[in-house]
DNA sequence: GCACTCGTTAACCAAATGGTTAAACTATGA
DNA sequence: TCATAGTTTAACCATTTGGTTAACGAGTGC
């Protein structure tokens, strides 16, 4: 009970360790092997926290998903300008993949193989939901303004996500095909996130 | 020796399989026994015609990906001007993810969770690497002359590139986001062979 | 010092899984 | 019809893997 410090270290090194296993080779090519040697400790004590597999993987994605969730809803839902939210979104989405950036790779595979462990856990909860409704709204009004041509928002969300979130999915078929190496692959990425949102609002602008 | 076909057809019952197991569920969460049976044979005829699930995986991954080279390269490399090209190389890109809809994700998580495997087969054959060169001396000319805004070529081929491929990567997330169901999902997809294009070339025109 | 609790480990277990083997089946050509 | 070669299967094997157990250890309160 007194030694509480260490065996919260001892819970976040297995964390950590499983995020970083998970996220590199996906739920089923992670071991549960691979994370205990990552974390240091014996498997056995991975069970002694975390029952099984299943659930702690869930936590760990769980966990990295709600932490993004928050953040792009507040700024998607904010009362900017529209080419302002466009902005900040970019900036925002950006910085947060370039602090994380594997997870990506982590929620589209964990999604497309087990979609319904996602639908039941997080389409629950009301802020999992991402708020897009003040954002199509706003895209509507400024086309009909005539200030942006007309364009499904839809579309312009889906592109704007696309432009953000690709280039850490595809980072090694993009490696591949220009010959970058990583330090190059960081500098590309540091520099989308003062091209991006200027692309975007270069292509809808009248 | 005479019954080939019957056996042509049992090889290409286990390829079909094998794309699907693969694809769907990934090189370690597919079961060689899965394969066998969305090919109704007996798993033993699996290491028959293939020796083992390594390398029934990579003939897999090679021919798709192979399929793909060549059309892209005939676009890239062509001497269409810049705007035609964008054109071609969106509709030909999209025209055949939509009959691939899997292969993107299968290809981005082979090769980020196996880079040596896909490096050392693929890049040495000279036809595998994308020929980007003309293309990229294009957008330069074209920047140069005044017909377009001046943007690094490297941008403009990951945001075309981004823009064709994430809707297939992030479809569970973006169809969760905004609640479409399979019908309304494929018609955005198509929607997109006509919007993408000009969504790219609106933002790079003068 | 002693019992008690929590954290940790080595050893173990059962199920799953990739792969093998030997036998059976089928068509063919002599 | 019979030997032969290619195809297919059931049964089997070894290893991997998620998970369990029982015991040990270290700190705590009495």
């Amino acid at each position: 009970m007194k030694l509480k410090k260490i065996s919260a270290t001892t819970e976040e090194r297995i964390k950590e360790a499983a995020k970083k296993v998970f996220v590199q080779k996906g739920y089923s090519g992670a071991r549960m092997q691979d994370i205990a040697n990552e974390a240091k400790i014996n498997k056995a004590l991975l069970h002694y926290y975390f029952r099984s597999k299943d659930q702690l993987f869930e936590l760990i994605f769980m966990e990295n998903v709600q932490k993004m969730m928050p953040k792009i809803n507040s700024i998607i839902d904010s009362d900017d300008k529209l080419f302002d939210k466009i902005e900040n979104f970019v900036a925002e989405y950006l910085g947060m993949l370039s602090e994380n950036p594997f997870l990506p790779l982590f929620v589209v595979n964990e999604l497309s193989s087990h979609p319904e462990r996602f639908f039941q856990k997080i389409a629950p909860l009301a802020n999992g939901n991402l708020k897009v409704n003040k954002f199509i709204q706003q895209i509507q009004d400024e086309a009909a303004r005539g200030k942006i041509i007309p364009i499904s928002p839809v579309t312009l969300l889906m592109n704007t996500i696309s432009l953000c979130v690709f280039p850490y999915l595809g980072k090694p078929m993009i490696q591949f095909v220009f010959g970058f190496d990583e330090l190059q692959y960081r500098m590309i990425l540091e520099q989308r996130k003062k091209e991006v949102a200027s692309f975007i609002i270069n292509s809808i602008k009248k």
